[in-house]
DNA sequence: TCTCTTTAATTTATTAGGTGAAATTAATAA
DNA sequence: TTATTAATTTCACCTAATAAATTAAAGAGA
């Protein structure tokens, strides 16, 4: 039923494998849970969820949640027709929305996304700004955020000390080590320190992600079965990231993220916006499909090389349309993709092969390219071994992503600081 | 000086972060040391160390060493020239040889090399079996191994219920989860079980691994450095192989071990012993230079396609005679280890990129071609923020780093026994 | 030689945070 | 109303840490 944890007894303090953690960690994976419950999920004795959940209720971390109607058991035989059992009634306990509120910042080509969550993890206001993100230089770029979060606090009437955490994914490279945003498409500033300034206006903790690793993380959240052992989500889009993902935790070596986009299909190939050659990127995504299109095919320009969502839904339509110029162009897209799964599996060899973002809407027209090429290109006990699923997610994903992440560094951050 | 590990303190039971676990880790790693700085290096109070410790020695697992010249602090000024200081001398402690002992086996291509090592990792005794792997069926296999081990209790005289562990480290593919044993180039039976008999035969815990990864342990145990962060260690040999190490642990999704010799460089190559096309390891084994290097040359053939140490040195020796056409050779199979770096860096971003193996004889030879193409292949900030390793080392490196896997794994299961 | 200083290790009292068993509480069923 | 049932809390105790004080073993100096 609900997935038992090994317990650990008697140990206590060091914040992120506290028992208090735990008891968060639980609540936040699996919603509204009674102390019995929370003691079997954690392997911990009822006296000390019992002692655990009042200190955390005083905190106000925790409350009692009044709606008893819903169930938590899945066993439908411990239940009577009004989902009422003999015997005392258990209480729910949920992560108090009201300790406090998160926000979550989407930074993409052309468009900003900000959403702000309250501490349960509940979406209560979000935006959405269309904006040449390229010719914004360092210090817009850090107002335009700012702005962005002061209007999402003013809109939802919380004041700055009920901000607990900030958590903003880029599409790029992020280094894990520095914070430090080294790349992204959608800018043309490098190697900025967007972290800082957003920490220094608010005082708050402030989380950056690269955003296929939001994604990835959205998605394991979404589905425990994703959340056990080492899942790989791909995303294809604007570029070509990978977010990688172990036990539901985005703890790697250098920062979660790969640059799988990056690798060579060949010594000569298409040009990449990397400014090597051959990359899988440049076969892949939407700005290298359209580019390449519109050398045969009469398509209106993009803007800063950015084909629009209403552009490549164009190029989408035409291909279905039968063009055979075209045809050819997403059958090379899907070996492409197949050579980032090959790679991917044969390095990671990962539980779990996650294939995400709005690239995958002209999967259909990939597909036989696809499965082909990845049939040649991994060894076949190797596939055999893991699986292979399609998200063609919608970008509301990164910001859901984003919340879920953030929260986890805020819980971890409040474990620390009361001992 | 020596690292500070965060103290954990206040928690004890749970087997592999108990207090006691964390004292015999850093004794396996750090040597002989005094109760003081075990103190200092766990982070635990002084009683908290001597109570503990007074426990492992009354269970024989620590012992005082009288070694007491040796000095174990770096710092020459708290020393006078005699290596002594004022007050109480340090007693050190150590793990004791006699608790135990352990035995590591090395299965290769024609060849079986075991070695049995006290409890602190002091190779006892060992022993090398040329045989034609290739020949020989499931049953005939665990003979062999059974009987390599027994030879080895019978010559230092130990008595099987002082056998506390076995490692086998095999070329080819281990299935972590099942500990099956799925293919080897070495062998001509494919997903066979060997740790079962073996462990059954001499009821002692069996540990299995991927000599890639029994590599990378070795390095990562020689040098300390490397035992931080993400290290990914390239075995180029009879196969191409790679384990991946994450701070000095060989813990991974799906078994630390990596396929990057089947990663394909292109949709049509030369044919690799796996079945398929192209492979990286089609481009770079011995195997592969020594059958390519036959359709031109004239060279012994190799028994069962698999060159000699000999014949090899013989073609690294020709081919540094000036012969155009081996020259080409090697420089494609450097291109070939280029990529495989580059997809390596570009899907694990690690920190640490180790070059090993006997391939590596002939890196004077691939050196340009792969320097060459790796400046193509990966992002250049990508390839900055890795620092890359050569390591051509010899047969040794695989026992000895299985000596180190087995040994933890012997650690722990004691830690978990005795609570 | 005897004492002082220094450093290592241990003893003692205390504390934090767990445990199991039993008591308490709040509901349904009879 | 009373029995039954299940969730939660209280109580007494236990383990493994800590801090402070003590003991141990050496060199240094009179």
């Amino acid at each position: 039923m609900i997935d038992q944890i090994e317990p650990r007894r008697r140990n206590s303090g060091m914040a992120r494998d506290s028992n208090r953690g735990r008891l968060v960690e639980v609540l936040r994976r699996q919603g509204p849970l009674p102390r019995v419950e929370l003691a079997r999920s954690t392997g911990l004795s009822f006296p000390a969820v019992s002692g655990l959940t009042s200190r955390l209720i005083a905190e106000e971390l925790l409350c009692e949640s009044d709606t008893a109607a819903t169930s938590w058991s899945d066993d439908p035989d411990e239940e009577d027709v009004n989902g009422r059992r003999r015997g005392r009634p258990a209480v729910l306990l949920t992560l108090n929305p009201e300790f406090g509120r998160i926000i979550a910042v989407s930074l993409r080509m052309n468009l900003i996304e900000t959403l702000i969550a309250d501490f349960s993890g509940s979406s209560l206001a979000q935006s959405r700004l269309e904006i040449a993100t390229r010719a914004l230089d360092t210090g817009a770029l850090c107002d335009l955020v700012i702005a962005q979060i002061d209007a999402m606090l003013e809109a939802t009437a919380t004041p700055r000390h009920r901000l607990l955490g900030i958590g903003i994914a880029l599409q790029g490279i992020v280094n894990a080590d520095t914070g430090r945003h080294l790349w992204s498409p959608a800018l043309s500033v490098t190697d900025i320190d967007l972290a800082k300034p957003v920490r220094q206006a608010f005082g708050a903790e402030v989380v950056m992600a690269n955003d296929a690793v939001a994604v990835a993380l959205g998605l394991c959240a979404a589905e425990p079965s994703l959340a056990q052992g080492l899942s790989a989500t791909i995303m294809v889009g604007h570029g070509v990231g990978m977010g990688v993902v172990v036990d539901g935790e985005a703890r790697w070596g250098a920062g979660a993220s790969s640059e799988i986009g990056h690798i060579k299909l060949g010594s000569n190939g298409p040009q990449c916006r990397c400014g090597q050659r051959g990359c899988i990127e440049a076969h892949l995504a939407d700005y290298a499909l359209y580019r390449d299109a519109r050398t045969f095919l009469d398509l209106p320009p993009a803007a800063s090389q950015q084909p629009s969502e209403a552009q490549m839904a164009l190029l989408r339509e035409r291909a279905r349309g039968g063009d055979p110029r075209l045809e050819h162009l997403f059958q090379q897209a899907g070996r492409a993709l197949a050579e980032a799964v090959a790679a991917t599996i044969s390095v990671l060899r990962p539980h779990h092969m996650i294939l995400a973002g709005p690239g995958l809407q002209a999967f259909d027209m990939m597909r036989h390219a696809y499965e082909e090429r990845l049939e040649q290109a991994v060894l076949p006990w190797l596939l055999k071994s893991t699986a292979i699923y399609l998200r063609p997610s919608e970008s509301a994903a990164i910001v859901e992503g984003m919340v879920r992440r953030t929260l986890r560094v805020v819980d971890r951050n409040h474990m620390e600081a009361t001992e």
